[in-house]
RNA sequence: GACCCCGUCGUCUAGCCUGGCCAAGGACGCGACCCUUUCAAGGUCGAGAUCGCGGGUUCGAAUCCCGCCGGGGUCACCA
C-alpha cells in the first residue's frame, strides 16, 4: 500500500545548482520514488536581491538533465515563495493573535550594540526578549518574533543521527517577520512544509542547528512535525566546504565537461550512501535500493578521479547510439567537420568508449576520424619512419588498392600475410599505418580505424604520409 | 567563543545498532605482471588503515561506556 509520503527540494535561485544541492535533490527524489511518494519542487526566492529568473531556469534545467522530475512545482503557480506571502502573513497573524508571537521594536542598531557587548564579554549573543511583554502597538514599526519557552529543551528526532537535544537556553525569540513585512527563511520553510504537507524533510547537515527553532515554530502553530533527516555534506579535497574556488561545482559545468547524467546521479548517490560493495547503479537500481538507513553520518570528500571512473563505466555501458547523440555536440563545439551520420558515429564511439573517461576526452580522441592529421607526432615518426618506411608505405598502398572488403578481420588478414611475407612483425606495419591515419603512435585498433575511415580516405592518408616520409625532413 | 554534528586505507565506503565469522572487506587512485598491432579495456598480484587518541567494561571491542584531541556546521531583521 503506497504511503502518502511527500518530500521536497527547495533550492534558492541565487546561483547554479551545485553538487551539494544536486545530491540533496537526488536523495529526496530517490526517497520519494522508492516509496511511491510525491516529490515537490519549491523555489525559495524570498531574497529578492540575489534571486534571479535566470538562475531559476538554470536550476530547472539542471534538474531535468539529471532526470529528477518533480510531481509538483514550477511552472505550476504557487511553488515560489514570492507567490506565497499571503500564506506567511496569515500564519504570522494567527501566531500573534494566539500570543505565540509578539511585536518587537528593537532596531537592528540596538541589537548590534547588544551583540557587541556580549562579544566583548565573550558571551554568545541571544535576543534578551526586551519586547516580549511590552505589547508594542501595531502602529509602531516592528518585527515579529516567536515566543519560545524559556525553560527546557527541544529534541530533534533525526532519522540519520538519532535524537539531538538543544537546550532552550541556547535559543532565542527569533524573527518570523521583518520590519519591512517580509517573512524570514526559517518561518517560510516551516509554513511551506506544513501547508505543502511535507512528511519528510531531507536536507544537508548544515541545517541541523536550525531545526530546533523550526520545531518550536511547528509546535506554536500546532502542526505535526515531519520526519527530519540530515545528510552529510560534500566537502572539497581540503575538507572545507565545496566552493567555486575548488573548480567545477555546478552540475551544468559537469555536463559541459562531458559527464553523463547517469554517472552524475550514480556518483552523487554513492557519496554518503551505500549498498554493500556495489559501485555502479542504474537509476532503477537506485530507486529500488535507496533508503535512509544506509545514509552515512560522516561528510564526504568529492573526488573527481573516482567520479571520472564512474563516468567511464557509464560510457562503456550505454548503447553506442545514445553515446553518439551525446557526443555530437562536443564534436561540433570543437569545430570539427560534421560526422557522416549517426550510425557511422556510433561505430566511432565503439572504438573510443573504453579509452575516454569523459565526452570531452572522446571528442578529442575522435578528431582524426573527422579530419586528416595536420601533422605527425615527432616522437612517433622518429621511432617508426626509418629508411624502409617509404617502400613499406608503397607496398601497403598497393595491397590496399587491391583490397575489396574493408572489414577489420579481412584487413588484419591482409596485414598479417604481408608482414609474414616481408619477415616483419605485425606491429611494424600497424604503426606505420597508424601514424598515417591518425598522426599518432596510439589509437584504437588500427583495422577498425581503417574500416571506419573507408578505402578512399585510408588510401589518401597513406599517400600523404608516404609523400611526407619520402620528402627530405 | 557557545552549542551541535562527525572521526575505518590518500579518497569513497562495508562492518558498528544485534561485541567473537575482521591479524578489517570492496572501490578509486598508485605499482608490477599477464593479455596485446599501439593506447586503452580486461585479468592476476601488490603496497596502503595498530579502525583519531587515552582509559574502562568484557574471556574477547572497529563494534559498548567515559575523557580528550581533531575536523565541520550553526549562532543575522541571509537563505
Amino acid at each position: 500500500m503506497p504511503e502518502p509520503l511527500r518530500v521536497r527540494f527547495p533550492p534558492s535561485p541565487t546561483g547554479h545548482l551545485h553538487v551539494g544541492g544536486a545530491r540533496t535533490a537526488l536523495f529526496n527524489w530517490l526517497f520519494a520514488r522508492h516509496h511511491h511518494g510525491t516529490y515537490v519542487l519549491r523555489i525559495e526566492d524570498t531574497d529578492l536581491s540575489r534571486s534571479t529568473e535566470e538562475y531559476t531556469q538554470s536550476l530547472l534545467e539542471a534538474l531535468r538533465w539529471l532526470g529528477l522530475d518533480w510531481d509538483e512545482g514550477p511552472p505550476t503557480p504557487g511553488y515560489r515563495q514570492t507567490e506565497r506571502f499571503d500564506v506567511y502573513r496569515t500564519h504570522a497573524l494567527r501566531l500573534l493573535a494566539e500570543g505565540k508571537a509578539y511585536r518587537c521594536r528593537c532596531t537592528p542598531e540596538t541589537l548590534e550594540a547588544l551583540r557587541k557587548t556580549a562579544e566583548a564579554r565573550k558571551e554568545t549573543f541571544r535576543y534578551p526578549g526586551t519586547c516580549r511583554g511590552a505589547n508594542v502597538p501595531a502602529s509602531e514599526p516592528h518585527a515579529l518574533r516567536l515566543a519560545i519557552p524559556r525553560e527546557g529543551e527541544t529534541v530533534v528526532h533525526d532519522v540519520v543521527r538519532g535524537d539531538v537535544a538543544f537546550s532552550h537556553a541556547e535559543l532565542d525569540d527569533w524573527i518570523l517577520v521583518r520590519t519591512d513585512g517580509t517573512p524570514t527563511y526559517n518561518f517560510c520553510v516551516v509554513v511551506d512544509d506544513v501547508t505543502m504537507r511535507i512528511t519528510h524533510v531531507i536536507r544537508g547537515n548544515d541545517h541541523l542547528s536550525n531545526t530546533p527553532k523550526q520545531v518550536l515554530c511547528y509546535e506554536a502553530l500546532g502542526y505535526p512535525l515531519p520526519a527530519f533527516a540530515h545528510i552529510p555534506m560534500i566537502l572539497a579535497a581540503d575538507k572545507t566546504r565545496l566552493s567555486k574556488r575548488h573548480g567545477a561545482t555546478s552540475v551544468l559545468a559537469f555536463r559541459d565537461m562531458g559527464i553523463l547524467p547517469e554517472a552524475m546521479v550514480n556518483y552523487l548517490a554513492r557519496l554518503g550512501w551505500s549498498h554493500g560493495d556495489q559501485e555502479i547503479f542504474t537509476r532503477q537500481e537506485l530507486v529500488e535500493h535507496f533508503d535512509l538507513a544506509h545514509v552515512g553520518s560522516a561528510d564526504a570528500v568529492f573526488d573527481l578521479e573516482k567520479f571520472k571512473w564512474v563516468n567511464h563505466q557509464w560510457i562503456m555501458r550505454l548503447p553506442a547510439e545514445r553515446l553518439a547523440r551525446e557526443l555530437a555536440p562536443f564534436l561540433d563545439r570543437a569545430g570539427l567537420p560534421a560526422p557522416r551520420d549517426l550510425a557511422w558515429l556510433g561505430r566511432v564511439v565503439e572504438t573510443l568508449r573504453e579509452r575516454a573517461r569523459t565526452l570531452v576526452e572522446m571528442a578529442e580522441q575522435a578528431v582524426f576520424y573527422l579530419k586528416a592529421p595536420a601533422a605527425y607526432d615527432p616522437q612517433a615518426t622518429a621511432k617508426f619512419w626509418k629508411d624502409h618506411a617509404p617502400e613499406r608505405y608503397a607496398l601497403l598502398i598497393k595491397r590496399l588498392e587491391a583490397q575489396e572488403t574493408m572489414d577489420p578481420g579481412a584487413l588484419e588478414g591482409l596485414y598479417r600475410f604481408l608482414a609474414a611475407d616481408l619477415g616483419l612483425k605485425l606491429v611494424d606495419l600497424a604503426q606505420l599505418t597508424r601514424i598515417a591515419l591518425t598522426g599518432k603512435a596510439a589509437s584504437p585498433p588500427i583495422f577498425e580505424v581503417v574500416s571506419i575511415l573507408g578505402k578512399p580516405e585510408t588510401l589518401a592518408r597513406l599517400r600523404t604520409a608516404a609523400a611526407a616520409v619520402g620528402a627530405p625532413r
